[in-house]
RNA sequence: GGGAGUUUAGCUCAGCUGGUUCAGAGCAUCUGCCUUACAAGCAGAGGGUCACUGGUUCGAACCCAGUAACUCCCA
């Protein structure tokens, strides 16, 4: 057979994937899981923004979720990964608003349906481009399972859960100072808001007293909102004001009269020690106000212009009327001094505006009650977190835990079911004729009711995801949601463990009584080698799908796993792609190596490649196992690695080499046979990781049936551990053969000379065992008996042992240098280790068998140095 | 301002409850090799005062305190 001497990943990567899907292998079926008997395994996918595309982030997270669900495959469990999309209420309006915008069409001319339907007609013709995406990463997603937060049935659900939750009390309308995006005129929760620095000029304003002569001057970032100050407030222990309390001032630009009242709240030495109240425009403030009983005066809009009700600058936008104010006061000698002042200003995620803190009505989630069983059932360790260190952020998150703004001033997502009617009541219902219903039930007015205009927060639709995607609201028996939930393990960004993964916990627990998944893996942020975030903006983000063009699947994603340690960011950069290309040429190279091998299926089979398949079964065993420990701990980086040394290193660089028949010979049949089984295996290792060329491989190593697939082939699972102490003996053998291709080096010995060995009759004894592959790994064409060193060689100290080469006498020198080096170095570990020995408290508080072996480091030492000392003076 | 985390080789990271010569891995680097699977390779080698200062201990990369730098979350 002909095999390419390249792998070709593009076409083995598209051929696999449709054969996958072809055969329906991603499918997790509840009816034959229970009738198998098989554990039911679990991830739902974290939707991703239905207008996304893949960015490195997915990536590396949908990469982790798939070895996953791949994995458990493999184990024999019914595995399902479920996919969907995220409606993104904000991300998509905004988008779809933009589109129209550059078709000249405003959003304010459309109605809500004509919007919608514009919404609709985009997200179908754009959206679910990234659930294509992944299909060219491999992802082994139930397609047939694929769901939309904002499709009929989870719509419902997520209309049904509010409505549910409404009736518990739970759910409430109220007057909240909100983070209000100006630009997209929505109220933002706290963590759509970015904190960014900035620097900003303090006005100092005097405010002339009534009733007495003087100012009293107040410094303030924001004299545009002066018309809404209700009052000035001091520190009721500061002597500058003491006397002043109780007493009225002048408002400047709309001459109104306030009180100067005193609260703890005031910093004395801050500013002036003096603040202006302005309760609707300031959250602090508006909290006095609350405490004071004062009114408040909205001075804004919300589109942030200045509003009627500041009597002054009306309609001009804030940023102008803070200098129109701050004009107007200098001219009019009011403002003492401007200073400059660093201070952080909070804007918009989604558009970039200076959010402004304003009052209005939204509805709330209450959420401390709620939160109760999520918080317990992770402190207690029924969910973990990997890392663990995130139980510590989760905590104290839901310990101060504020209720949940969930209404957003947009169209695109699930409508409030909330109706009003003339006069302004209002009753939650799922429809209109339900709504008059109930109003006819309160005596209330039901003629020309409408629904709220208010659509919920995008994250109140995927808090109920691993229980809607299987339908489990609108049949909470169903088989799936029975067999399937809870999920298995998350896996997610850690910036989303508010607003996504203590949701879903909490409306796991209120809706099923039981957790939504039993792991959440965090992965980190993926940045560029510089350490910066990856961004659209920066330019240093690459497509992934070029990667995956360049140098497939396979390699991409064991670049992005190879440099993910948990739940710390990732450092990325194109070398580790490369590394796993690299890779994926030298399992492709050994399979050509084993495919060329012609099979000698009639001689009668020796004993001389027993060692080599013993020695691979039990590294293979104790890999395995290491391995499947490792996952355990979801240290994906480093069972990768473990992989990837057993088979470059161990499988390609040892194995192959001490079974590969001299060249024209043919190979043994049952070293064949074996060398498959153990190919096999390794690709089964690996197959989580780098699905494509396994699977490729696997129908190399044997002709197989139509549905004997790599990928949903059981591993076995090892029944025994590693036999240790016949690996550390193989140590002693591969250490020999490594001193002796070092002498080679040093010596510029060709590695086709062939040498000879000698060594004490029980060393030899030792590693009989191993003489053919010594020989084979480090040409050496004779083993000899020699109780003392023979003239012209070298000697090698393995372990406790001596072993000497016999070198051409050109390059017989002993470097006695080198050898004084190691007594030198063997002397002062000796010495460290008396020390321990003499000391009599170590000897009185270490556990005995630690005693015993600084007692055998001991007498190892004195050995090693004594024959090194030897060797010294017989050179 | 409050909270959490990080700091180990040139880079990215391991190092579990202090005790094996414990200072490790991969990549990169250097040396020698076109050895009949692979130069995207083979055989070797050299790299570190474990951020700093002090403490606890017979013994500290690991525990404690302080300092510095960086990161994230919340105000």
């Amino acid at each position: 057979m002909e095999i390419s001497s390249k792998y070709n990943p593009t076409e083995v990567e598209q051929k696999w994937y449709d054969y996958w899907l072809e055969k329906g292998f991603f499918k997790g079926d509840a009816s034959r899981g229970i009738a198998e008997g098989k554990e039911p395994y679990c991830i739902v996918i974290p939707p991703p923004n239905v207008t996304g595309v893949l960015h490195m982030g997915h990536m590396l997270n949908n990469t982790i979720q798939d070895v996953m669900v791949r994995r458990a495959r493999m184990q024999g469990k019914e595995a399902v990964w479920v996919p969907g999309t995220d409606h993104a209420s904000i991300a998509t309006e905004a988008k779809v608003v933009a589109m129209l915008k550059e078709q000249g069409i405003d959003k304010k001319d459309l109605s809500r349906e004509q919007f919608l339907k514009y919404a609709w007609e985009w997200k179908e013709k754009y959206g679910g481009i990234i659930l294509q995406q992944l299909k060219k990463l491999g992802a082994s997603c139930d397609w047939d399972r694929t769901r939309f937060t904002m499709e009929p049935s989870l719509s419902d659900a997520v209309i049904n859960v509010f409505i549910d939750l409404y009736r518990k009390g739970n759910i409430y309308r109220g007057i909240r100072m909100v983070n209000w995006d100006p630009l997209g005129k929505t109220a933002l929760s706290d963590d759509e808001v970015i904190q960014k620095e900035n620097t900003a000029k303090f006005y100092y304003v005097k405010y002339k007293l009534v009733d007495a002569d003087g100012y009293i001057t107040v410094a303030t970032v924001r004299p545009e909102t002066i018309m809404g100050d209700v009052a000035i407030c001091v520190n009721p222990n500061d002597e500058r004001y003491k006397n002043l309390i109780g007493k009225k001032c002048i408002v400047p630009l709309v001459n109104r009269e306030v009180p100067i009242i005193a609260d703890d709240y005031i910093e004395i030495d801050f500013g002036t020690g003096a603040l202006k109240v302005t309760p609707a425009h300031d959250k602090n403030d508006y909290a006095i106000g609350q405490k004071h009983g004062l009114e408040t005066i909205d001075v804004l809009n919300e589109d942030g212009t200045i509003s009627e009700a500041a009597k002054v600058f009306v309609g001009m936008d804030r940023f102008k009327a803070r200098k129109a104010a701050a004009d107007q006061l200098e001219s009019e000698g009011l403002i003492e001094k401007i200073e400059e002042i660093k201070n952080n200003i909070g804007t918009s995620e989604r558009t970039g505006a200076v959010v402004e803190p304003r009052l209005s009505m939204q509805w709330f989630l209450k959420m401390e009650e709620l939160g109760k069983p999520a918080l317990e059932n992770v402190l207690n360790g029924n969910i973990k977190f990997h890392p663990e260190k995130f139980v510590n952020t989760y905590k104290h998150w839901m310990e101060n835990v504020k209720d949940w703004c969930i209404s957003r001033q947009l169209w695109w997502g699930q409508r409030i079911p909330a109706w009003y009617n003339e006069k302004g009541d209002f009753v939650v219902a799922k429809t209109e004729a339900e709504a008059i219903a109930l109003f006819k039930e309160k005596n209330s007015p039901f003629n020309n009711i409408h629904q709220d205009n208010d659509v919920l927060d995008t994250w109140f639709s995927s808090w109920l995801w691993p229980i809607s995607v299987f339908d489990g609201f609108e049949n909470p028996d169903g088989k799936d949601i029975n067999y399937f939930y809870p999920t298995q393990d998350l896996v997610t960004a850690p910036e989303i463990i508010f607003f996504w993964v203590a949701r879903m916990i909490i409306a796991g627990y209120e809706y099923r009584k039981e957790l939504p998944f039993s792991n959440v893996y965090f992965t980190g942020i993926v940045r560029d080698k510089q350490g910066r975030k990856m961004s659209k903006s920066l330019g240093n983000s690459p497509d992934p799908l070029d990667l995956i063009e360049k140098s497939g699947a396979d390699a991409v994603r064991f670049g992005m796993l190879v440099c993910s340690p948990a739940g710390n960011d990732i450092l990325f950069d194109d070398k580790y792609i490369e590394q796993g290309r690299n890779f994926t040429n030298k399992i492709w190279n050994a399979f050509r190596l084993v495919k060329g091998f012609s099979i000698n299926e009639n001689g009668n089979d020796s004993n001389q490649n027993d060692t080599a398949i013993k020695w691979f079964q039990e590294k293979l065993i104790a890999t395995k196992l290491e391995v499947e420990g490792l996952y355990k701990q979801y240290k994906m980086s480093e069972a990768l690695m473990s992989i990837y040394k057993l088979i470059w290193d161990d499988f390609c660089a040892m194995y192959l080499e001490m079974i590969k028949p001299a060249f024209g010979e043919p190979i043994e049949n049952k070293t064949y046979q074996r060398t498959i089984e153990f190919f096999e295996e390794l690709m089964q290792l690996l197959h989580p990781i780098m699905p494509f060329i396994t699977e490729e491989i696997w129908h190399g190593l044997n002709n197989r049936d139509a549905n004997n697939c790599i990928i949903v082939s059981n591993q076995k699972t090892e029944s025994r551990k590693a036999d240790e102490s016949y690996l550390q003996l193989s140590d002693l053998a591969l250490d020999l053969v490594a001193q002796v291709r070092n002498v080679r080096n040093s010596k510029g010995l060709s590695p086709k000379e062939p040498l000879k060995l000698f060594a004490a009759s029980e060393s030899l004894q030792t590693l009989s065992s191993f003489e053919f592959i010594i020989k084979k790994l480090a040409n050496i064409d004779a083993f000899e008996s020699a109780s003392t060193q023979p003239a012209n060689t070298m000697p090698l100290q393995v372990k406790t042992a001596t072993w000497y080469l016999l070198l051409p006498e050109t390059a017989t020198s002993i470097d006695k240098e080198a050898l004084q080096k190691e007594i030198d170095y063997l002397n002062g570990f000796l010495k460290s280790v008396e020390l321990k020995l003499s000391n009599e408290k170590f000897v009185a508080n270490a556990k005995p068998e630690l005693i015993e072996k600084e007692r055998q480091k001991k007498a190892d030492a004195e050995a090693k140095i004594a024959t090194l000392l030897g060797q010294i003076q017989e050179g």
